[in-house]
This record gives C-alpha cells, sequence and structure tokens, in this order.
DNA sequence: CTGAGAAGCGTTTTT
DNA sequence: CGCTTCTCAG
C-alpha cells in the first residue's frame, strides 16, 4: 500500500537506495509527473547514481527485484506495470526531472530569484569567498560604520585573530535566523574584577600572617592582576585544604576562594556576552560586505546560497509564485540522507513539506517521504543536528518503518557491527542477517606501525587472490590517506585515491610559492620557508626580473637550479596550473582559492579515501586504519546549546569555566557528548562499509577505536571468491563521469593520469589543445593554432614533441576522410549536459541531414575500449537529447597516420 | 608521590 | 591556542 507520508530509518546496506528508486518509481507508476517530484541527495554522485538506477530499473524492470515491491506499494499486478514500463521510460528520459542535490536545488531557486538578491542569475558558486578581498571590504565597512573599535576590543579582549574573527563571524552568519531569539547584552567587568582582587588580598594576608607557609605558597597567592590571578590553578578547587595551602589552611580562606570563584564565574559570563554582543553588532556589517562583494563578483559560497534563499523565501508569502518560477508544483519530495540535512536547510523545505503533508488521501496534495540513519549522522561540523530526523516525523506525524536487514554484508560483519555497537550507540536496533549469508571475516590487529601494517594487509588480500578495485583503506584524513597512498605507491601497488588534499597544499607547491612570495616580496622570511620546504640549506636566491619572464619560466628554472625532481607529478600539475595566471600578483593573491586536487581519481586500483568520503560507498574488502596523528582537540570556540533542533544558547568556549558555572557546565557536557557521538558515527560508517572482509587497524595507545572498546581479535574466515575482473571497466567509466568541469584540456589532465608517462600526457593534453584552437580544419588554421600551442605548451614539450603534433594535425586535416565526417556545422568542445552531469564532447557535427556525428580524439591506440564506452555513451546522451540520428566516431592522430574508427553500438550495453 | 607552571608540539571531516 | 610532557618544589 502506498504511504502518503512515511520514512525510513535505513540501517547501514539496508536497501536505502531500493527503497528509494522503488518509492520514485511507484510515483511514477501511480500517475505524478517527473517533473513534480523532487528528489534531493547530499552527493552529486548520489543524485547521478540515483537517476541512472531509476533509468536502469525501468530498462531491466522484468529482471528486477523492484518489481515485486513497486507492485506491492501501487497495488498493481506486474504486467500491467511493466505494460507501463514504456511510455514511463520515454517521459522520464524527456522530463525536467529534479533529482538533484540540496545545494543545486538552492542554487537553482536562487537563480530563479537572483533579481531580487540583485544578482546576475549567471553567478557562480564556490566553496570559499575571495578572503582577502573580504576581509579588506570588511574593514572598510567597519571603520564607515564607525565601529572599529568594537573589532579592536573583540579582538583585543578575547586573544583572538582577526582571521579567526572571521570564522567566528562566518559561524553567526549561517546561524543568524537561529539566533534571531537570542539576545546579548554589554556588562562591565571592573567592579567585578576589583572584587575578585579584594578577596585575593584577604587571601594573601591570611598566607602572610602563616609562620609556616612555603615558598610555593606565597608564590601561589601572589598575583600582580586580575589576568595573572584567574589562570592560578587553585582557584578552581572546591577547597584550598589540599598541597602546600593545607599547612596555612582556615575556612576563611575558603570564604575568600568561593568569593574569588563567584566573581570569576561572573566575569567569564560578562566576557562572553559582551563578546557576542559585538560579534552580533559586526555580523550585520559582515552580511553587508560579503553581499557587496558576491554582488559585484557574481560569486557565491554554498552558505550564502543558502542564507540568501532563506531570506528571500522569507519575503515571499506568495508560494504560488515560488512554484511558478520552480516550473512547476513540486508535489512530491523525496529527501535521502535525511539526517545530514542542516536546520537551515530544512527551514527552506518546511513550507514545501508542509503545504505537500496538509491534504489528505493518496495524491491529493502530493507525498512526502525521507529517509536517513541517524547513526550515520557524521556532519555536524557542517550544521547536521541528529535531532532532525525525530522532530521531524514529529512535526509532519510521518510513519517510521524500520529497515532491519542487511542486504550489504556478510555474517560475521554484521555480527560484529551489531556487538561493538549495541551497546554504544542508544537506541541500537541489531541488523537482521539474511538467510543466506554465513561467510565474512573480521579482524582486529594491534600494531603500532599502522603503514607498515595496512600495507601488509592489502598483500594479504591480494595473495588470496582478491581484485585490488575491491579493496578499501578508509583512513580519518585526508593527510593519512597520502601517507598510506606513499607508502602502498612505493611498494609497487596501484592506489586510486579520493582523498581530496588541494594541489597547494604539496610540499614542492607550497615551496614554489613561498619562492615566488620571496621573488615578489623580497622578505627573508619566505626565503627560510622556500629552503625549510625543500630541505636544503639555505643560501643566496638570485632575483628574476618579474617583468620580462612569464611565471611558467621563472617556475622551470627554479625548478631546474634547485634540483626539485622534475618528475614530481605534482609540479607539473601546478606548473600547468599556473600558466592560467598573467602575473605574479594575480597568482599570490589568488592561489589560496586554486582548489585543484594533489591527486585525481585514477583508474584501477586499491581505493584509498576519508571515512567520510566513503559514506554511501560499499567495497568488498575494507581496512579500516587508525588515525597516525593524535586525534585534534575540539577547538571551536563557540558551543552551541540545542534543545532537540531549537537553539537555545551560545556559549564562548573558555577554559576551567566548567568548574565555576554550571550551564556552562551542562551546555559543554552536551556538546562532549555530541562530539563523542559523532565520532562513534562515523566507526559505525567506516565498519559497515564492508561487504565481505573488514580488517581493522590500532595502535596500542590513544585509537580512535578506544570508544567502542576493541580488542584484537578475528571472527570468521578470510575466502576470497575468484570472480571474473569485469569490475575494472565499470569502475573506468564511473572514474570518467566524475570529470565534468574545467575544459576539454583540464579534463584529459586529469583523465589521463593512468599513463604514468607524463610526457604521454602533455603530448594529449598538448594535442588537443591544438584541435580546440583550430578555427577551421583548413592548413591556414595550422599556423595560429601552433602559435597558441607554443605559447602555452613550448615549455614543456620537446621541439620534436611539438613538430609531431603539427605534423599529426595537418594530417588531420588533409585527411579525405575528416573532410567527410566534417562536412557540416562543427561544434567544438561542446558542453554535454545530461542525467546531471556536463561533460565534453571534442567534436559533434551537425549534418545537413540533420543527423550527428560525435568525434572524439584520441593521440594513441591504449586504451581503446575504454574510448569506445565513452563515445558510446556520448552518442546515447546525444541521441536521447536530440532524438535525432548519432554516429561516433574515434579519431586516432597517431604519429604516421589519421584513422578513423566508427563506434558500434554494443549489445547488451549496460546503463550508467 | 603530587601538583603547579614552563616548555614543547601539532593543528579534521565537505556540498 | 590548547593540550601533553617535562621539571621542580615540597
Amino acid at each position: 500500500m502506498f504511504k502518503n507520508n512515511l520514512a525510513y530509518e535505513a540501517s547501514a546496506g539496508s536497501g536505502k537506495t531500493f527503497m528509494l528508486v522503488v518509492r520514485y518509481l511507484s510515483l511514477l507508476f501511480m500517475g505524478a509527473e517527473p517533473s513534480k517530484i523532487l528528489a534531493l541527495t547530499f552527493t552529486n554522485k548520489a543524485a547521478r547514481e540515483m537517476s541512472e538506477r531509476i533509468v536502469e530499473t525501468l530498462e531491466q524492470l522484468e529482471s528486477r527485484g523492484e518489481l515485486k515491491e513497486i507492485a506491492k506499494v501501487c497495488e498493481m499486478s506486474e504486467a500491467e506495470l511493466l505494460s507501463k514500463r514504456d511510455t514511463l521510460l520515454k517521459d522520464f528520459l524527456n522530463a525536467n526531472t529534479k533529482i538533484m542535490t540540496i545545494d543545486s536545488f538552492f542554487t537553482k531557486i536562487l537563480r530563479k530569484f537572483s533579481l531580487y538578491g540583485a544578482l546576475m542569475p549567471d553567478f557562480s558558486t564556490f566553496n570559499t569567498q575571495h578572503e582577502q578581498k573580504l576581509l579588506s571590504r570588511f574593514l572598510k565597512e567597519v571603520s564607515v560604520a564607525n565601529k572599529r573599535d568594537l573589532l579592536i576590543n573583540l579582538s583585543l579582549e578575547s586573544k583572538k585573530r582577526v582571521s579567526d574573527i572571521f570564522t567566528l563571524l562566518d559561524e553567526f552568519y549561517i546561524k543568524k535566523d537561529e539566533l534571531a531569539d537570542i539576545s546579548f547584552t554589554q556588562i562591565p567587568t571592573e567592579e567585578i574584577k576589583s572584587r575578585a582582587m579584594a578577596a585575593l588580598a584577604d587571601l594573601e594576608a591570611i598566607v602572610s600572617r602563616c609562620d609556616g607557609a612555603s615558598a610555593s605558597l606565597k608564590k601561589a597567592v601572589e598575583a600582580k592582576s586580575f589576568e595573572e590571578l584567574k589562570v592560578k590553578s587553585w582557584v578552581v578547587k572546591e577547597t584550598l585544604e589540599y598541597w602546600v595551602f593545607k599547612k596555612c589552611f582556615t575556612q576563611e580562606m575558603n570564604r575568600s576562594l568561593h568569593t574569588i570563584q563567584t566573581s570569576l564565574s561572573e566575569y567569564y559570563k560578562a566576557k562572553e556576552q559582551n563578546f557576542f554582543y559585538a560579534l552580533n553588532e559586526l555580523v550585520n556589517i559582515y552580511t553587508k560586505s560579503k553581499k557587496a562583494l558576491y554582488i559585484e563578483n557574481s560569486e557565491l559560497s554554498f552558505s550564502d546560497v543558502t542564507a540568501l534563499v532563506y531570506e528571500i523565501l522569507h519575503r515571499l508569502d506568495d508560494s504560488e509564485f515560488l512554484y511558478f518560477r520552480l516550473d512547476a508544483k513540486i508535489e512530491h519530495m523525496l529527501l535521502d540522507e535525511f539526517q545530514d540535512t542542516s536546520i537551515v536547510q530544512y527551514e527552506i523545505l518546511k513550507p514545501l513539506i508542509e503545504e505537500i503533508t496538509s491534504g489528505s488521501g493518496i495524491f491529493e496534495n502530493g507525498s512526502f517521504f525521507f529517509v536517513g540513519d541517524v547513526k550515520q549522522s557524521i556532519y555536524r561540523f557542517r550544521g547536521g543536528v541528529s535531532a532532525l530526523f525525530g522532530e521531524v516525523v514529529a512535526q509532519h506525524g510521518t510513519e517510521v518503518e524500520k529497515l532491519l536487514t542487511n542486504y550489504r554484508s556478510e555474517k560475521e560483519v554484521i555480527e560484529f557491527v551489531n556487538r561493538t555497537f549495541c551497546e554504544k550507540i542508544e537506541g541500537y536496533s541489531k541488523q537482521l542477517v539474511r538467510e543466506e549469508v554465513n561467510g565474512g571475516y573480521v579482524e582486529v590487529v594491534q600494531n603500532d606501525e599502522l603503514l607498515e601494517e595496512t600495507l601488509k594487509q592489502v598483500e594479504r588480500f591480494i595473495n588470496a587472490g582478491a581484485d585490488l578495485n575491491d579493496i578499501a583503506i578508509l583512513c580519518a584524513t585526508n593527510g593519512d590517506g597520502e601517507e598510506i597512498k606513499n607508502t602502498l605507491t612505493a611498494a609497487n601497488l596501484e592506489v586510486v585515491t579520493e582523498t581530496t588534499t588541494k594541489l597547494i597544499n604539496q610540499r614542492n607547491v607550497r615551496a614554489l610559492l613561498e619562492y615566488l612570495k620571496y621573488l615578489y616580496f623580497q622578505e627573508d622570511i619566505y626565503k627560510e620557508n622556500f629552503f625549510a620546504l625543500i630541505e636544503q640549506e639555505p643560501r643566496k636566491i638570485y632575483l628574476v626580473d618579474l617583468n620580462t619572464k612569464t611565471l611558467f619560466e621563472i617556475l622551470k628554472s627554479a625548478i631546474d637550479s634547485f634540483g626539485l625532481s622534475t618528475d614530481d607529478f605534482h609540479l607539473i600539475r601546478f606548473l600547468y596550473t599556473v600558466s592560467r595566471y598573467e602575473d605574479i600578483e594575480a597568482l599570490l593573491f589568488e592561489y589560496e582559492r586554486i582548489d585543484t586536487p594533489a591527486a585525481a581519481s585514477d583508474l584501477s586500483g586499491v581505493r584509498v579515501l576519508t571515512v567520510h568520503k566513503s559514506k554511501g560507498l560499499e567495497y568488498k574488502h575494507v581496512i579500516v586504519m587508525d588515525r597516525l596523528k593524535k586525534q585534534p582537540a575540539s577547538r571551536a570556540s563557540i558551543i552551541y546549546e540545542y534543545d532537540g533542533i531549537k537553539l537555545k544558547n551560545t556559549y564562548l568556549r573558555t577554559k576551567n569555566r566548567d568548574g565555576l558555572d554550571s550551564d556552562y557546565k551542562s551546555a559543554l557536557a552536551k556538546e562532549e557528548h555530541l562530539v563523542r557521538e559523532d565520532s562513534l558515527n562515523a566507526l559505525y560508517v567506516a565498519f559497515t562499509r564492508a561487504k565481505d572482509h573488514l580488517i581493522i587497524i590500532k595502535k596500542s595507545e590513544k585509537s580512535s577505536f578506544d570508544i567502542v572498546e576493541l580488542a584484537s581479535c578475528s571472527f570468521g574466515k578470510l575466502v576470497v571468491q575468484e570472480v571474473a575482473k569485469k569490475s575494472i571497466q565499470k569502475f573506468e567509466l564511473l572514474a570518467f563521469q566524475e570529470l565534468y568541469y574545467g575544459t576539454q584540456s583540464d579534463i584529459l589532465a586529469l583523465e589521463s593520469e593512468k599513463e604514468s608517462n607524463l610526457k604521454a600526457i602533455n603530448f594529449g593534453i598538448a594535442l588537443h589543445y591544438m584541435l580546440e584552437m583550430m578555427a577551421r580544419f583548413d592548413t591556414e588554421s595550422i599556423k595560429s593554432a601552433k602559435s597558441m600551442l607554443l605559447n602555452k605548451f613550448g615549455f614543456i614539450l620537446d621541439v620534436e614533441e611539438i613538430e609531431d603534433i603539427c605534423n599529426r594535425v595537418s594530417m588531420f586535416v588533409n585527411s579525405v576522410e575528416i573532410e567527410h565526417l566534417t562536412d557540416g556545422t562543427c561544434y567544438r568542445e561542446k558542453a554535454l549536459r545530461y542525467k546531471n552531469t556536463l561533460r565534453y564532447v571534442d567534436l559533434l557535427v551537425e549534418k545537413e541531414n540533420g543527423s550527428f556525428s560525435v568525434i572524439d580524439y584520441k593521440s594513441s591506440m591504449a586504451f581503446s575500449e575504454h574510448h569506445q564506452k565513452q563515445v558510446r555513451y556520448y552518442v546515447k546522451a546525444i541521441r536521447e537529447i536530440t532524438q535525432k540520428e548519432v554516429q561516433g566516431f574515434i579519431c586516432y592522430l597517431l604519429a604516421d597516420e589519421v584513422r578513423v574508427v566508427t563506434v558500434l553500438p554494443k549489445e547488451n550495453q549496460t546503463t550508467f
């Protein structure tokens, strides 16, 4: 039976995606229009997977498990469903579907309403705003508003740098609406301080009267200022009848102590209020500067988008108008990973949900559905509040069903997870093992040489016959991921890193940036940084004329003269990245924002990723590695105290304050409980990624597994089932789909990383670049394209390689076959939007008869099977979009010939 | 053996 | 900047 208002509490591996697809398809089968179904996920990957899985399920409906389930939900016969299938599939593919991430949905709304926000609709989104510009803008606005003293005091009093205050301002900016009900008042501190100092004087007097007072005691009660007093260790003790005080102890001493404690408590409260008061005042200016800046640059961060959408929707009380602008009224809502939704995000969706759920009966007013698992909520730092799930269920009277059967893992893994977490996670329901599984293997290994042990375990899997692509190593941080990658690479193992370490954080790249800073600012500190980073003795650096040389030349010669490795992948990628910058200033003031990843997805190898990244994924063999470094202390300076999803109060984190202020103490305890819950959830996510085998590598001290009290143990047997290695190709395709932004040459730069030969990579990129730059495919265009090629790649490539490229291009334009092929309207580097992904087609030709040809250039015959798949995908996409005849070709521009291969459709091709 | 204060070390997770 | 380790007094 179909339920209008339903939520699934879906533990890991319990078939969440399956249920989402069933729900979505059931809606379609019951007559809902695809454009009126809003399905929101958290990652682009999840959104893509969902659309793809819907198509795949429809296509293979007769043999899919979903069929039975849909029949049950819709109360229709399987035959009836199958008869409707073709029409539904066609409608779905042609519809303006709304399966996307919550952030893209908000961005979409904002684009429609951009003029309300004084924005141009073509604004772009970034994860970081331009900090330098924002800072200077903010400072200017602060002084215009005559609030400089406020800022300076805030900074001085809290002993925080302006940049830290910036972070806090941003927090308040994001939570602006939640904070609306909380007021802050300024409280003077002078009187409080002098009261404390007076009590200290009493104490000093008592001590001076005591004969047996030790030097330590005298020193202990000596404080010239309140600042010195408040850092004394004894001020938080319950009584002074201890340590060196004991000798001279009287009850009178404790009376002074308590006076000091009360004053201190009041003092911290006052400081906190003053801090928040000032922050609150400044946040308005901050918001104003941000707005001015994003209007100017047409560039918004994700949080700007969310904040602005919230603001606009609340200014707008005509919901009809909203739907009008959204192209269609949303009648059905499906939310994935609901536990990660932030309060503001929910507040934006809330009116829509209310509208949908206010009616009754099937489809009268639409339907509401969400899935989530509080145990997997690990995004508190991003604004996620785990109480939201329960709260929403209560607010909208949603019926909750628990999905308890685990369809992912083997018996031993499920049972291990149940045993580990049932006592630890509140309200944990044990996952059920499905009947047909009874294998699996779990081991907890204790070894302080984490990297060595991890390598050993990877080798163990390989020796047992495991496919490299089925092994995943989960780690805590991106940095740990880099380390393990290096260890495995050094042991000649192929590694696919899915970490998000930025290129500019790589050691050698940092070094070069310091070098450039030295050249530009000529401050010795940069020189020293540079030599420290490259681990060489500091020596003289000869200055370079920054006006006559390009950035590329400067860096290239630095790499040579300081003997930095010329085949360091990061350096090459950096050189390629900097070539976009016009001059050194442009780079030095912008480089923080370069978010080129240090390493991109490779195609085959052991997967290395953070636990956070692994969410929603599964692997046959999982190794969870302890953190290499110690856990960083939680240092968020503002504690937000929630009651359910309502922000009740805010506190300023202050050392020792918990001993003096009970409200603060309970807020802090709550916060610590949530932090603990978060790390527990992270472990739950990590352990439940495993299908067959789970190996946990633990260090003996300060292990992140300590909260679940793991000891060395092993359960079950490690048995790797031999499977045909067909999975590799699927990974290749998926990996390729991820590369959807930037120019064609950027994509190639990423794609080609599987080729170990860097020369070949650069060669391929350069060849593509030249073809992109050809105005027309004739001999005349070669000349100008060549000069553009030289401009951009002259430094990387040899003279012979340049000649080789020109020769290949010349053969290409002179080929009769190509002339035929390109006869028609040519679209170069055509962006192709298909199922929420954007890719670039090298060359798309529209023939006179209205049909299309897709042409992809390649410089070598290697990986040709992969190329075929890729082009086949383009063909399929363009065919669906245009509804026209489409043919695919791969054009191999080889050294001695141009070879055109027609790409034929393949039988039983899997959709993805 | 205990506690205070100085000195030293390392510093996430992401749409 | 805040926690951990070290050092010294008692």
